[in-house]
DNA sequence: TATGAATGAGTATTCATTCAT
DNA sequence: TATGAATGAATACTCATTCAT
C-alpha cells in the first residue's frame, strides 16, 4: 500500500482519490457519502477501497495530511525571532486555514468522544511542534505561563467552532482575537482592539498577529493592529535586508 | 398538547419520553435513533410520536427546555449586586451545565449551518437576559466594552466544545476560567490563576466567579479564586444581613 | 350491537360514525385512516370499533346503506310506465350519483379481486331489482335481448370508472349515454346524440333517460335528448292529471 | 441507464427487476411492498433502487414499457386495409391484454387523480396512434362520427374495469363486445351477437373483430362472430394472394 | 360507556462495504 | 487492476387495533 511501490497509474488514482476525499470531507465532513468522493475522483467506489481500506482510514488520511502541513509550518516558525508575534500569527493561521474545513471539525469532534483518533504519530508531531512555539513565546514573556500546550490546542479547537458560529456575521478572526488575548501576559496596551459592529474591511487581519484590525471605513486599510506589530514587521524587514 | 391538560397517562408517557429523549440526545446527540428513545421510555415508538410529531420537533423541544432554564437564571441574575462576578459566573455555570450535553452541540451546530432553528423566539429571550447580564458588567467596568452579545454567545459555543475536549485530561471550567480572561477589563492583578498540571479538588470552580480554583493538593479546598472574589463574597454577606 | 337495542347516547354515535365514514369513504376511498373518520364524526377511535368491529365493517355497512337506497329506487321504479326510459334513466342516475362516490368504486374494486364481498344479500337484492328493471325493458323491445343482469352491473361499474376517467373533460354522463346506446336495440334514430366538444350545459342530462343532450349554447337549454323522450314525459304528464 | 450501456449483469439484473416488478404490479397493483419485488427479482432491495430511483419510478417503468407496446403495434395497424375491422379488433386486443393487469388499472386509477403522470410523451404517442386508427374507422364509415379519442381512452378504461369485475364468470371479450357496438355506425345487422350463458370456448373472440363469438358446444369452434367478418377475411386473403 | 393513548408491525429509502465483471 | 453493481442492515414514520383511564 506504500506509494512508492505502486505502479504509476495505482499512485495518480491514490492521489486522486485523496484530494476529492479531501475537497469532499472539507466541504461536507464525515457525513459524505463515499460514492460522492469517488465520482468526485472519477473513479469507482471499489477503486477507493482498493488504496484505504474503510472510510474511516480514509478520513483519517485526509485529516493527517492537513495536520502535517500544519506542523511542518509549526517547525519552520519555530526558529524565527519574536517568538510572541510568531505564536499569535500561526495560531490566528492555523484557524484561519481550518475554520472552512468540516472534516477538521469532525475529527476533533469525534477524536473528543474517543471514536476516532487521527493517528498518534502525527497528533504528537504537531503538539510538539506547538509546544516548541508556545514555550518560546512563554520564555519571551508574551504568553502567560500558566497555560500549557493542551490548553492551547483546545483554544485552537474552541476557536474553530466560534469562527464557525459567528460565521458570515462577523470579520474573520474576530473570536481568535479575542481567545488570543486571554493568553497574552497582561501588559498595557496590549490587548486587541476589536473592531465595533461588522466590518468587511481587511479580513484577513494583522498580517504580523492576525489579529482582527478595527479601523476606518475609508482610507488605507491598516496592515497592522497596532504599532506593536508595526514596529515588528519593521525590525524583520531591517533583519531581512541585512 | 399543554401537559396539564392530558390524560394521567399520557401526561406520564410524555415525561419519560422527554426525559427518555433529553438524556439519550444529551449523550449521543441528533444521531440517537428515534427508536433507542422510546426503549429508554418503554414506550412504542408510535407513542413517541402521538407526543411529538417528528424527531425533529422532539430535539427541539429537549433543546428549548434546556436554554429556557439557561434564560430563567439569567433572569433572576439580572438584579443582583457585583454585575461582574455574577456574569462570570454565570458563563462559568452555563458551560459547565452543557459541557456533556451533545444535543446542545448539535443543536447550535446545525443552526450555526441554517439546517435547524430550535425557535426563535426561546432563542431570542436567551440573548436579551444575556445581553442584560452583559451590559450590566460592562457598565460596572468588569467586562471590556468592545464586546457584543453576539460575541458571548459564540464564546460559549467555544467552550462548550473546548471543555469537551479537555474532557477528562484538566479540571472543568480550566477553558472557561481562560475564555473569561478575554473578556475582562485589564486591570492590575484580575487574571484568574490557571492551576498547573492536572487538579481535580474543588471542580465546581470559584463559588464567586467560576473560574477555576488553584490550590494547594493538601488542606482546606479553596472556595475563591482570589482576593478580589473573597473580598466581593464578603462584602456580599455584610449587605445580607442588613 | 342492534341499533334499538342501544342506550340513546350510543345510537346517536353509532350515526355520527356512520355519517362521517360515509362522508370521509366517499371523498377518500379505503385510503382514509379511521382516525381521520373518528375526528369527524367527533369522537374517539375507541368509539368507532364499539359500534363496528373493524374498519372494514364499517366501510361495509356505509356501503351496503348506498347500494340499499339503489335497491329502494330500483323497486319503486319496477311499475312506471314505459319500462325502456325508466330503465335509462335509472342506469345514468346511478351513475350520476355514484360518479363522485370513492367508497363505491373500491368497493366493487376489492370486490372484483375477491377481497371484500359488501353483503350477499343486500348485493342479491340489488341485483334482483335491476333484474326487474332489466327484463321489463327487454320485454318491451326497448333493450337488446342477449344482456343479461351481470352484463348491466358490470357496465355501471365500467361507467363509473369512465366518469371519473373523463373527469371535468367532458359533460357529464356522455360516457354513459354512449354504453346506454350498446344495450339499446338497433332501430332507427334511437341512437343518443353525442354532443361535439366540450360542453358545460345542462349537465345532468336528458330528464327521462339521462343521456347526455346536445344543445346550441343559447336559447333554452333542452330538457330532453330528443323527440322520442319528450313525447315519453308527455305521456307520463298526461297519465298523472289522471 | 440505457440497457446496452450496462454491464452484463446490470443488464441482466434491471431485466430481473423489471419483469419481477411487471410482474407483482401487474397483480397487486402499486400497493406491493418494493422489497416484494426485490425478492421475486432474486436480488435486494438496495440493486432495485440503483437501477430505479424510487417506487414510483418503478411503477412508472413498467406502465410505460406497457403502453409503449401498444402504440408500437397502433402505429403498425395504421396502414392495414379495413379499418373498421382493424379498429374494433385493436380496442378488444388492448382490453384483453390489459384486464388481468391491475399495474395499469391503478395508473391510470392514479392519473385520473391527479397523482401520477406516467410520462406525457409516451400517453401522447398512445392517443396519436389511437387518434389515427378511430379517424380512418370513422371515415371508412364503421364507427360513429361524435366520438373523440378521449371517449375511446375512457371506453378502454371502462372496459378493463368491466373486464375485471366480470372475470371468471363470462368469456373474455363479453364486455368489450358491448363497448364496441356503442361505437358501431347503426347498420343493418352491425350489432354483436352476445352469446347467452356462460361460454368457455374460443375465448379469444372472432379474429377480425375481436368481438366475442358465441356457438354451438360442439363441432368446429367458430373463427368468426359473423358474416360479416367472415367475408371481410375472404377479401383480405385474396389480396394477400395478389 | 366514551375517550384517546399506546402499541408495533410494516415500508421506502440510504449507504458502507463486498465482489463479479 | 479498475469498475461499478449488489448487498442488506439500519431508520423515520404511519396507522389499524387494543386497552387503560
Amino acid at each position: 500500500m506504500a506509494p512508492e511501490s505502486l505502479r504509476s497509474d495505482a499512485r495518480r488514482n491514490r492521489a486522486l482519490v485523496l484530494e476529492a476525499a479531501r475537497s469532499a470531507f472539507e466541504e461536507r465532513g464525515l457525513a459524505v457519502p463515499l460514492g460522492e468522493i469517488a465520482r468526485r475522483a472519477g473513479v469507482g467506489p471499489g477503486t477507493v477501497y482498493r488504496h484505504f481500506p474503510s472510510k474511516d482510514a480514509l478520513f483519517r488520511a485526509t485529516v493527517v495530511d492537513r495536520i502535517r502541513l500544519f506542523t511542518y509550518t509549526a517547525r519552520e516558525l519555530a526558529e524565527a525571532s519574536d517568538p510572541g508575534a510568531v505564536f499569535f500569527r500561526y495560531l490566528a493561521a492555523v484557524v484561519r486555514l481550518s475554520a472552512r474545513n468540516k472534516a477538521l471539525q469532525d475529527a476533533l469532534e469525534a477524536s473528543a468522544e474517543g471514536r476516532f483518533r487521527p493517528s498518534a504519530e502525527v497528533e504528537e508531531d504537531f503538539r510538539a511542534a506547538l509546544h516548541t512555539l508556545l514555550t518560546r513565546a512563554q520564555k519571551s514573556g508574551d504568553v502567560r505561563k500558566d497555560v500549557d500546550t493542551e490548553d492551547v490546542m483546545a483554544l485552537l479547537f474552541g476557536c474553530l467552532s466560534m469562527e464557525r458560529r459567528r460565521g458570515a456575521g462577523a470579520p474573520a478572526g474576530r473570536m481568535t482575537a479575542l481567545m488570543c488575548d486571554s493568553l497574552r501576559v497582561r501588559r498595557r496596551g496590549n490587548v486587541t482592539k476589536l473592531p465595533v459592529g461588522s466590518v468587511s474591511r481587511n479580513e484577513t487581519g494583522c498580517v504580523v498577529c492576525g489579529a482582527a484590525v478595527g479601523g476606518a471605513r475609508t482610507g488605507r486599510p491598516a496592515r497592522y493592529c497596532g504599532g506593536a506589530c508595526r514596529q515588528r514587521a519593521h525590525r524583520e524587514r531591517v533583519r531581512a535586508r541585512g
